[in-house]
DNA sequence: CATATTTTGTTTGTGTACAAATAGACTGTG
DNA sequence: CACAGTCTATTTGTACACAAACAAAATATG
């Protein structure tokens, strides 16, 4: 195997972009350490939305029906958002944000913008634009 | 709160990264359905070493210990890799790949580089290279 | 030398992430 | 209307990912 050829993982993009994720995620929990991203990313798609179905909610950001059932569970359970099946459709559950739940969403709406400001610091604003446009190509 | 001020979703970094990390898993997965990407990263990287104690490969593939010890389990039981108390340290578990592991590893290497190939596809050659180079700065 | 600290590895618990199988509810078409 | 196909949600199983607590071994320091 020629040298060029030579498969060095560092150089593979799955495994760059991994790390930056991790980096990233230490970010968030070191700000937000009340949750997760997953689920303040579903937390936040709910109070743009005012109310979705589990399936919708789910699609909208990026969570297969096993994982947003997940999370959708423990916000339940810690009552940020409540569930009930729709009358005039029986196999969809409609999620919406609770009082508790807007009220976190403000609060941590601010510092969640602050991840991403932190996580792209490295960066001057053109660099930040580029990433940014670059990998929603890759998506 | 101002519109210019609105938690946006879909223009976070964290919220992109993890979509395009989700994409590049299924092409790995569809051209390597054998294996993981993270346990072809720790094969690949022993392969590399030749030999490493399971914290060193944890350090070098970004694992942490818990991670590491899954994978490296995982690998061991398909005889992928092997696992052996150092003398000299008897804290040290020194592994090191099988026959088996390294013919796996360079069956897929070209493969893996593939996926790194497609995962870029929409990309230029430029525009990938600076990808990597701003992916590589937010690490 | 003795012991405090560090290093390595394991275990447990929680939280994504996805595949595949299942069940119930809806919709479209014959 | 019937029923095939689709949609929504659940369940099960596997695999990362990380925090925290622990034990054993090695090293550093007084």
């Amino acid at each position: 195997m020629d040298k060029n050829d030579a498969y060095i993982l560092e150089r593979q993009v799955g495994f760059v972009m991994r790390r930056a994720v991790q980096r990233q995620i230490a970010i968030f929990s070191a700000l937000i350490p009340e949750m997760t991203p997953t689920q303040f990313a579903a937390l936040a798609k709910l109070c743009e939305l005012g109310q979705a179905s589990q399936n919708e909610l789910g699609r909208l950001t990026s969570m297969d029906v096993a994982t947003i059932k997940g999370v959708v569970d423990r916000l339940r359970a810690r009552e940020l958002i409540t569930s009930a099946p729709l009358e005039s459709d029986k196999r969809r559950l409609m999620l919406a944000p609770t009082r508790k739940g807007r009220a976190m969403y403000r609060k941590y709406a601010a510092q969640a913008a602050e991840v991403s400001r932190q996580t792209l610091a490295p960066l001057d604003e053109g660099e930040q634009r580029q990433l940014m446009q670059l990998l929603e190509r890759i998506i």
